[in-house]
DNA sequence: CTGAAAGCGCTTACAG
DNA sequence: CTGAAAGCGCTTACAG
């Protein structure tokens, strides 16, 4: 016994040198030349302890010397699960989607994971089965759901089912802690708020996102009770809903200053709107921020792009997709201790001066 | 043996009824079912023309029928190559990123291809290795490279020698017309020259992009050949060349109209300059378009958030980043005759006037 | 701590 | 036009 396990080593060294160039190693070449198992060049490369520390460092050393890398394909075959993680939103703002890709792909750099983008139409019937057919298809390791997505219960009691894990994004608790990277895009606007009052505005306007997105409910019930706090209620005239683009925040400026009585501040759910409050100051000749104050929120590129440039409650979205793709790569039960969560805040810029009288 | 063959036969047909629920569908469960061999049903999944019309129709129905989808993972595995497509770019604005994303993803729907970002920094040293890696590991099927790093040779040569498959995306032919897009930029730029003629502008000036960068080299052509061929030659003072940033269109904006003699026209080389334009006019009191006419190129979100809305070049990105991807996933030797290409053409909105005198 | 056998779900190479 | 055998490069389940 003992001798033919020699003879068997003895043929694995001299095979050594016969490696073909012209293919990448596999796993069978790196157990071959360093003369283990390849369940054990397995366990090292799946960071089992159960490995001998200088069995693990020899092995290593060689996988670097050859340039050894694992096959994806067929870790993701026998493992039934690929090493792909999907990010699925319903077409927000080009900065968003790009800043949360870049996040994501932060926290993926150096790991084994890729990223595979996934836009889809919420309102559209089949969506959750288009959703779920990428899923199931591409066996994704997990999937990152933004908002609009995100906020979306039955996408994610889908996922849940099928057994897929997913990270939601998204203004407020709406899921499992473990399994949400939390906005607070109420405080983001409480800041906003403090900070018009604080210049001394009292008649403040609001621009509103669709009712139906939680950020916009959250970020409406951040301004508004911010304001109570101070004793200032907005009567129902000063707050309109429009649908977070530039053109609908053209149409609900125009109710707000083409009036007779307009307010000195207006707050917008986001830098489109307050793009299109913008448009219609300027064709009217109302001075930003002499006879008008504005903020928006998203702090996109936009912001700084407009003139007088804007003040926006800045997301950092880039830190939170970074957090979503962490949380979906980290080992399992491994899970963070504390909430995931990201903070807004407020970027100054010109837009805004105290009111005239 | 034709008794054997009828009892395996039998024998198929009584597991028909107790395939696992639990699992999904494989490629043996379709072959038993239907009384085929797995290599048959290969053959159907991948169109090979070597199996019988009635056979086909026969398994595709039962295909259909158990919802069953070949497993993209083993497919890879045995293929070599996986069913993924890269996307590989470097940090253009976000609006374009997100449209190429979504043309290359019109093409890849219905498809069993999948679409891996893959953003870089081709200004660090190691970013063609990083590119290589990524290609290699994941056995990518092929990737789009979008401009800038569309344009580098290195990156395309190093492609070329491991042997991935690759379409550029560039202002004009590079390469290979069978792995181009041509974007022709050069054409863009004239079609703004001559509308800035049109309405009567004889001291027009320039902002480009970085020289470096085949797109702005493009587009400075395009417009000076144009304005050359009405007899106009435009001064070296009225040419400045910034960094395709909004601060760079600042700052280069401040040299051309701060001075004593200014243009009554400008174009720039990307619509985020033409925004620095417009915030030195405001500064300064210069009204667009009264006393000066700003033409962009992108007709990016940017162009219609403007005030005046900006008059730009549209580049119809969706449909580059659509013909890009159906190149990569054509079947082989089925490549297209005609080269591609996709043409830029002018968006008049409310930048430009004729000039005063 | 280590390994031999079987399997993940497909395709290639060969045979008929 | 169809199929049986071997293999893609890994991991799981089991044994020691």
């Amino acid at each position: 016994m003992v001798c033919k396990d020699m003879s068997l080593r003895k043929k694995a060294d001299s095979d050594a040198t016969t490696r073909p160039q012209g293919r990448a190693a596999t796993i069978n070449d790196i157990a071959r030349l360093s003369g283990v198992s390849k369940k054990t060049v397995s366990r090292i490369i799946n960071n089992s302890p159960l490995v001998r520390k200088d069995t693990r460092e020899k092995v290593e050393a060689l996988m670097r010397e050859v340039g050894y890398a694992p096959d994806p394909l067929a870790r993701g075959l026998a493992f039934r699960r690929s090493f792909l993680i999907g990010m699925v939103y319903d077409n927000p703002t080009a900065q968003y989607v790009v800043d949360m890709q870049y996040g994501a792909l932060d926290a993926l750099r150096g790991s084994s994971f890729e990223l595979v983008v996934h836009p889809c139409d919420t309102r559209s019937p089949g969506y959750i089965e288009g959703v779920k057919r990428f899923v199931q298809q591409q066996k994704l390791h997990g999937v990152i759901l933004v908002p609009r997505a995100s906020e979306d219960q039955a996408l994610a009691d889908m996922l849940e089912e099928i057994g897929c894990r997913y990270t939601r994004i998204a203004s407020l608790a709406l899921d499992d802690t473990s399994q949400m990277v939390i906005t607070h895009d109420r405080d983001g606007a409480a800041e906003a708020a403090d900070y018009l009052l604080s210049l001394g505005h009292r008649d403040i306007a609001l621009i509103t996102g669709p009712s139906a997105y939680r950020s916009a409910h959250e970020r409406t019930a951040g301004f508004i009770d911010a304001l109570e706090r101070r004793g200032i209620e907005l009567p129902p005239a000063r707050i309109i809903e429009a649908g977070y683009t530039f053109e609908s925040g053209v149409a609900a400026a125009e109710k707000l200053l083409l009036g007779k009585q307009r307010p000195t501040a207006i707050f917008t759910g986001n830098d489109e709107m307050a793009a299109g409050v913008y448009k219609v100051a300027m064709r009217a000749g109302i001075n930003i921020p002499r006879e008008l104050s504005v903020v928006g929120y998203d702090d996109s590129p936009l912001a700084s792009r407009l003139w007088p440039s804007l003040t926006s409650v800045r997301r950092n979205t880039r830190d939170t997709g970074r957090t979503a793709a962490a949380m979906l790569i980290q080992p399992e039960g491994q899970a963070a201790l504390q909430i995931a969560s990201v903070r807004p805040h407020l970027i100054v810029r010109d837009s805004c001066q105290p009111p005239l009288d």
